[in-house]
DNA sequence: AACGAGGGCAACCGCCGTCAC
DNA sequence: AGTGACGGCGGTTGCCCTCGT
């Protein structure tokens, strides 16, 4: 970690990414400007700026601060790592599990996701899928659970009868891209997710092991542990040294991981960087049946993937899935939904269009949930934070992130 | 113990949208 | 309307670490 000042050393850039060479025209070709990894340093002198004029203004900083830091990389690292209520760790089944489902419907829209997970950047969020998608994509494994495939595909059927049939059958795409019935499409879609723990069992690194898989048994490759272990109290990260840090949570809180302004969605579809590669479905994915059941729009999918599209790879991937037997590889998707995030997010999701089912109904007091404060958008959002005398008393000075989270200023 | 391969992650790059002038 | 500055976002890269051999 580079944040850690005994890294500071090691972590002097060497090239290209990691280069201290000129910074390009992003920086205005200010070649005092410095790249690669930051230091304890730098990020307490951003901390500070930041702490004095507010975000924003970032190509400011330099001038005020002194930091030879481009704005652009200010206002990352700040976002990513220096800002108070980002939650550290590893993510959380709920979270693996919202992000498939977001992804599913969002794309490669890693911002938007963020918004959905507080205390997550986008970047973390990328990266999680990036790697996950390029397990699956080795273990030649769709990359969404067959019920996500399989709902994206019903709520495309010309006689569907869900929420979405008044929108018109004539767009290729699920009709949740619109402002209108984001939230209605997103409680639906949600109440359709039944995951089961058989899933994460499987689907998580945290529980590597052998699947049965039409070719044979696959391994998962093991987990390495890198950075806070999910094993560890909410709100202590452990770091590749192998210590353990407490963050002190006073400060930390939901400000603005803001909900997705919801107006003026105007999605253009992306999609998953891996479905753009043709032919990487796996070995062992069969060719595509028959989709006379399925909306004309669609009939002319090709029987490979193609870069049209995020429905496409998840038809696809759906008759993947149909057509071989390891849709069991899933397993059956028990109810999750009892999971204090999982409340959370149908009450988010359910917005405007309330869920009438006892998942929902049923909601205990999202107060109560683990001590979480939980408000819908823009305001606080369901985290757990841990409070110990350990954590108050210690202050971690190489990590202004850590420090500004706690009283010290 | 040494080495290579792969994973994970931080940071950069380039494009695009917004806004002020 | 045109232009430049700025910020946001998604894609990509490269380094460090861990693990297996």
């Amino acid at each position: 970690m580079s944040i850690t000042s005994e890294s500071d050393e090691k972590m002097k850039p060497k090239n290209s990414v990691g280069s201290p060479a000129v910074d390009d025209a992003n920086s205005g070709g200010n070649s005092q400007l410095k790249k690669g990894p930051w230091t304890s340093a730098e990020d307490a002198i951003l901390v500070e700026y930041v702490m004095k004029h507010g975000e924003g203004n970032w190509n400011a900083v330099q001038k005020h601060s002194g930091l030879a830091r481009c704005g652009k990389s200010c206002r990352l690292r700040w976002a990513n790592h220096l800002r108070p209520n980002l939650k550290k760790g590893a993510f959380s089944p709920e979270e693996e599990q919202l992000i498939i489902e977001l992804h599913a419907k969002m794309g490669n829209k890693w911002a938007r996701m963020a918004a959905e997970l507080p205390g997550r950047t986008d970047n973390e969020i990328k990266n999680y899928w990036n790697t996950r998608i390029k397990r699956r994509q080795r273990a030649g494994l769709p990359i969404y659970p067959p019920d996500i495939s399989q709902s994206l595909i019903d709520n495309h059927q010309p006689d569907n009868t869900n929420a979405f049939s008044s929108c018109g059958t004539d767009s290729l795409y699920p009709p949740d891209f619109s402002p209108a019935n984001i939230f209605e499409f997103r409680a639906i879609e949600f109440k359709k997710l039944q995951f089961n723990q058989h899933f994460y069992q499987k689907d998580t690194l945290l529980s590597p092991g052998f699947h049965s898989y039409p070719n044979g048994p696959f391994q998962y490759p093991p987990k390495r542990l890198r950075g806070p272990d999910s094993s560890f109290p909410s709100g202590s990260c452990r770091y590749q040294n192998g210590t353990t840090v407490q963050i002190a949570h006073s400060f930390m809180y939901n400000s603005n991981s803001s909900s997705p302004s919801e107006p003026g969605w105007a999605m253009k579809l992306e999609l998953p960087s891996l479905q753009n590669q043709a032919g990487s479905w796996g070995p062992t994915s069969p060719p595509l049946p028959s989709l006379e059941s399925v909306d004309t729009s669609i009939q002319t999918i090709p029987s490979e993937p193609r870069n049209s599209g995020l429905l496409d790879a998840v038809l696809h991937e759906s008759n993947t899935v149909r057509n071989s037997n390891y849709a069991s590889e899933w397993g059956g998707y028990g109810n999750q939904t009892n999971s204090p995030l999982c409340h959370s997010l149908s009450s988010v999701f359910s917005k405007g269009t309330p869920i009438s089912s006892n998942s929902v109904d049923e909601l205990e007091s999202l107060e109560t949930i683990q001590g979480c404060k939980v408000k819908e958008s823009n305001t606080l959002a369901p985290i757990k934070y841990c409070d110990t005398a350990e954590t108050t008393n210690k202050m971690v000075f190489t990590r202004p992130d850590l420090m500004l989270a706690s009283n010290f200023l």
